[in-house]
DNA sequence: CTGAAAGCGCTTACAG
DNA sequence: CTGAAAGCGCTTACAG
C-alpha cells in the first residue's frame, strides 16, 4: 500500500519472463490479436508469478489516444448538484448512455478556480464531457473544451453554439399542464418557480426580477404557464426542495380572503412543499387547491399521487451518452429535444366553486 | 468538434515555434522552473497561436506516475448510491479532504462486470481510491487494489484487512440514544432497521434474519440499541427512505391495542417515514409516540426537529480524502472513527402514563 | 536561465 | 502466430 514499496513490475518484465516479446505479452492482455493459447498461457502465468496486474492505464491512453473516461460538468459543487432528483437521474442516464464505452464518470465543476486543479475542465483527461445545466460560466467551460479538441454535449444547457444539446419542451409542457387546469375551471392560479436569477432570490415574481433571469428553465416554464394564464404572478423559489415550495406556499396562501385555486410548482419537490404548506392551513388538495408540479419524480414521502409534468431525464441523460459515444465514433452527433407529459394523479380537481 | 478533425498541435510544435526547447517550452507551462519573462511570454504567445490548449494530461500522467484522479467506489449503481443524503454529504467531504491534490473524483462501481468497462477497479487511472460502504465485493475490488499497488481507505467498511477505515461509532450511538428513551421511561421500544442482508428483505427482525445479517452498520446499531432494550424488536427496511420507514411503521403500530411507545429507526428518512405513519394513525409525536432517528441530516420538508444520532457524515468524508493526501506523501494513513451526538429535538418526550 | 537526452509503459503497424 | 521497432506527448534530471 505504500506507493512508494518495490518498483511494479511492467509488460516488458511479463514478457521477459514468459519468454516472450514485448508485443506478444501485450496482444496476451488486450485479447484482440492471434495468440496462441500456449503463449497466452504462459504469459499469464509470469504476469501472475510477479504479480503484474495489467498495463498501466496511464502508458495504454497516451498510446492509444483515449483515456475511457467521460467528464460530467456540474455547475456548483458536488452536494448541491445531489439535492436534485432530477440531476441524479440524468447523471444515471448518462451512465447508461455511455456504457458502450465502458468508460468512467469524472465529476467536475464548473466554479471557476482553474489553475488549483490539476484536473479540470481545462485539463482532465476526459476523452468527453457532458455539461449538465446552464451556468455563467457555461461559455468559458465550452471554449475551453473547444480549444482542447473535446467533444462535449450540454443538457438544457441553452450555449447558443454549435454543441449538440439535450433538452425538453419546458413551455409547451407547462402551457399543457395550464391548459389542464383552465379546462377543470380555475382561474386563479399562481406559480412557484425554480430559482429565476444568479443569486437565487427568493421571494415575490416582480418583472423587475424576471427582467435580471438567467435561468433559461424558469422563464420557459413561466412563459408556457403564461400563455394560459396571462396575470398569473407568484414567487420564486431559492433552490429546488420541499421546504422551498413550503415557504413560498405559506407566503401564497397567507390570506385567507385572497387564495388562488391552484398553483403551478415548476418542479415536483416544490409541489410537495406547496401540498404541505397547504395542509398545514387546513385546505384540502385538490379539494380546497389544485396543485400542478413538473418532473414526474417520486417524491419520498409524499402521499400524493401528484399530478405532474413527467420528464423523461433518464432518457435525457441517455441521450446525452448516446451523443457522446456518437462523436466519439466520428458521427456527427444529435441535439434531441424530450417531451414532457402531463400524468394526471389526485391533487389536480375543479375549483369549489364559491359557496357551492 | 469531430475526434478525428486537423492533428493538436503539441509542446514541440510550440517549442519550436518559440524558438525555445521543449524542455524550456515545458517549464514555461507548468510555472515550476526557472524561465525568464520574455520567453515564458514568447512560449504562451506561441501556443495561443496554434491553438495549443495546454499538455496532454494523458502524457503527463504517464509520466509523472500521477493521473490526479481520485476513484470513488460505490457499492451499487450511481442512482441508488445517490439517494441517500449521507453519501452525498460523504462524497462532498471526501472532495474537501482531497483539495489539495487538486484531484478528480472518478465514480466506479463494485458491479462485478470487470471486463466489461474500459475503466473499473482493475484498469481506472486513479492515484488512490476510497470505498464507500461494505458490500460482498468488497474483499474482491481491495484485493484487485492491493494488486495494483493503489492506496485505499474505506469509510464504514469493515474490511478486515489492513486498510486505513474511517468509521463512527454506530453501537455506542446508539447506545446512547436508547439509554435516553429509558431515561424519559419508554420500555416498550421498536425498532426499524437499515438492510440487514444482501437481498435487503423487508419484513419482522427474525433471529433468522439476522443470522444471515451482511450489513455491519445496521447490526452494529441494533446491537446498540438492544444493550438497553434487549428484548426490543422491530422490522427491517429495505432502504433508508422514507417510504419504507412509513410501511415498517405502519406495520409496527397496526394494532392499537399492542403499540410501541417509542421507535428507534437506524435513519433519519426511515425516522421521518415513521413519523409520517404515525401521525397518519392520528398518534402524536411526541405524545404518543417518541422517534429517534441516525444521521443528523436535515430531511427535507420534515416539519419536526428529529431528535436523532447525529453522525459527522462529511467529516468522515473529509478524513477519507485527507487520508488518501497522507498515503499519496508516503505517510502512514490514519483509520479514525468519529463519534455521533445525540441530538434532543422535539420527537421524544415521557410515554404517556396509562390512563393518565 | 536554457538545451539535449532519456524514458514513463504501453500498443500498433509492419515484417517475418 | 510471433518479434523488432517506433512513437504516443510529456517531464525531469543533468549539463552547460
Amino acid at each position: 500500500m505504500q506507493p512508494d514499496a518495490a518498483p511494479r513490475p511492467t509488460l516488458a518484465d511479463v514478457a521477459a519472463r514468459a519468454g516472450v516479446s514485448q508485443s506478444t505479452a501485450s496482444l496476451a492482455f488486450s485479447g484482440s490479436g492471434p495468440v496462441s493459447d500456449a503463449t497466452k498461457e504462459r504469459v499469464l502465468a509470469a504476469a501472475s508469478e510477479l504479480g503484474y496486474a495489467g498495463p498501466d492505464p496511464r502508458a495504454r491512453s497516451l498510446r492509444r489516444g483515449r483515456s475511457g473516461i467521460v467528464g460530467v460538468v456540474l455547475e456548483e459543487r458536488v452536494r448541491a448538484a445531489f439535492l436534485d432528483p432530477v440531476k441524479i437521474q440524468m447523471l444515471d442516464g448518462i451512465s447508461e448512455g455511455i456504457a458502450p464505452l465502458g468508460a468512467g464518470l469524472l465529476l467536475l465543476t464548473d466554479t471557476g478556480v482553474a489553475g488549483e486543479s490539476a484536473v479540470s475542465i481545462e485539463s482532465a483527461p476526459v476523452d468527453a464531457v457532458v455539461l449538465i445545466g446552464c451556468s455563467p460560466r457555461l461559455a468559458v467551460s465550452i471554449e475551453a473544451l473547444r480549444r482542447r479538441g473535446i467533444p462535449a454535449v450540454a443538457i438544457e444547457g441553452d450555449t447558443g453554439e454549435d454543441l449538440p444539446e439535450i433538452s425538453i419542451d419546458n413551455l409547451q409542457a407547462t402551457r399543457r399542464g395550464a391548459e389542464y387546469l383552465r379546462q377543470l375551471g380555475h382561474t386563479d392560479v399562481a406559480i412557484v418557480t425554480l430559482p429565476v436569477d444568479a443569486a437565487r432570490t427568493r421571494g415575490p415574481l416582480t418583472d423587475e426580477l424576471l427582467r435580471s433571469s438567467t435561468a433559461a428553465t424558469a422563464s420557459q416554464r413561466l412563459a408556457g404557464a403564461r400563455e394560459i394564464f396571462p396575470e398569473a404572478t407568484g414567487r420564486s423559489a431559492g433552490a429546488s426542495s420541499i421546504e422551498e415550495g413550503l415557504e413560498a406556499a405559506r407566503a401564497l396562501l397567507a390570506d385567507p380572503a385572497n387564495r388562488p385555486t391552484a398553483i403551478i410548482a415548476q418542479s415536483d419537490l416544490l409541489a410537495a412543499g406547496v401540498i404541505q404548506a397547504a395542509e398545514e392551513l387546513g385546505m384540502h388538495v385538490p379539494g380546497d387547491l389544485s396543485v400542478l408540479g413538473f418532473d414526474g419524480i417520486r417524491v419520498d414521502g409524499l402521499q400524493h399521487d401528484l399530478t405532474t409534468l413527467a420528464q423523461p431525464s433518464v432518457a435525457k441523460g441517455r441521450a446525452a451518452g448516446e451523443a457522446v459515444v456518437q462523436m466519439l465514433s466520428g458521427e456527427p452527433p444529435e441535439s434531441r429535444c424530450f417531451t414532457s407529459t402531463l400524468h394526471v394523479g389526485d391533487t389536480t380537481a375543479p375549483p369549489r366553486t364559491p359557496a357551492g
